[in-house]
DNA sequence: TTATACTCTACTATATTAATAGAAATTGTA
DNA sequence: TACAATTTCTATTAATATAGTAGAGTATAA
């Protein structure tokens, strides 16, 4: 698993999301409170909606929000939608179907184990969880 | 992390030397019983020679051998040394050093986690363990 | 002396990543 | 109805990483 840009942009927008979970947010301003270029930002968020993670609204007061309650989106799903399979390598993705490479068979398991644990994180925390993380944290200095 | 396909060569040449320890094996035959390309291998194995994991005899009976005991190189350092960080997303490294971004602090200790999970894992394991573990397999079908 | 093997630097092709550009469609409201 | 704000869609681009390839040079055992 590697966290990309457009990863990292798509977690904490999902995030924003949430913590204003039940507003409509718009491209712009969400771009602006997270430092993420506009018209990426739109892109990712035309391919989360697609998927159904977000909904949108056009027009004047347009913008986009959850498809779902924070509670019901986990982490690992926005990470497999956006930056692919959890796997640290990639051949790991058809379970080796066919492998007659011995050498790769033996470091096999330890891609398998190093991608449960990580999954057991990612699948078992949702965007409500980090909402409650965030806002017990109170960064009161910050505009939410 | 992510392991790229010259991680996965350098591991599987790692493994190879080590299951035969004492010898000294050349690239074309490293190559050859890999199924590795002969040049880039030949690079892999200048830069794992540079630092120390290797050393090389020229010559006619030349070739290349472990510059430790197999039980004294780490999954880890292999993996950190051609593939970088183990951490899934970059800016992890310095420990976010001067982080003000709120949303990226609240995934921080998930990067943070996972970080230190799979570190357990690469970092407790030796090639002599993955050594041993070969032979335990018995691919007798193969040849070592 | 020669065959075999490592050494070194440079080059290349492809894919991925991280955007950027601009025109079109929708919608609330003055 | 006009218009301003907003999403929608398709294409293009720049930079970097990945996965090699090429070829000339150096060392060494027999």
């Amino acid at each position: 698993m590697r966290i990309t840009y457009k990863g990292d942009y798509a977690l904490k927008t999902i995030l924003k999301l949430s913590i204003n979970y039940g507003k409509v947010l718009s491209i712009h301003k969400l771009a602006k409170d997270l430092d993420i270029p506009v018209k990426f930002l739109e892109q990712i968020l035309l391919e989360l909606k697609r998927v159904g993670f977000v909904k949108s609204r056009r027009g004047k007061v347009g913008g986009y929000f959850l498809a779902r309650h924070p509670s019901k989106i986990m982490l690992g799903e926005i990470i497999r939608f956006v930056d692919g399979p959890i796997e640290p390598i990639a051949c790991i993705n058809d379970n080796y179907r066919g492998c007659n490479d011995m050498y790769r068979c033996i470091f096999r398991d330890l891609w398998k184990k190093i991608t449960e644990q990580t999954s057991k994180i990612v699948d078992n925390i949702s965007f409500e969880d980090l909402r409650r993380r965030f806002t017990d944290k109170k960064f009161l200095a910050y505009t939410i």
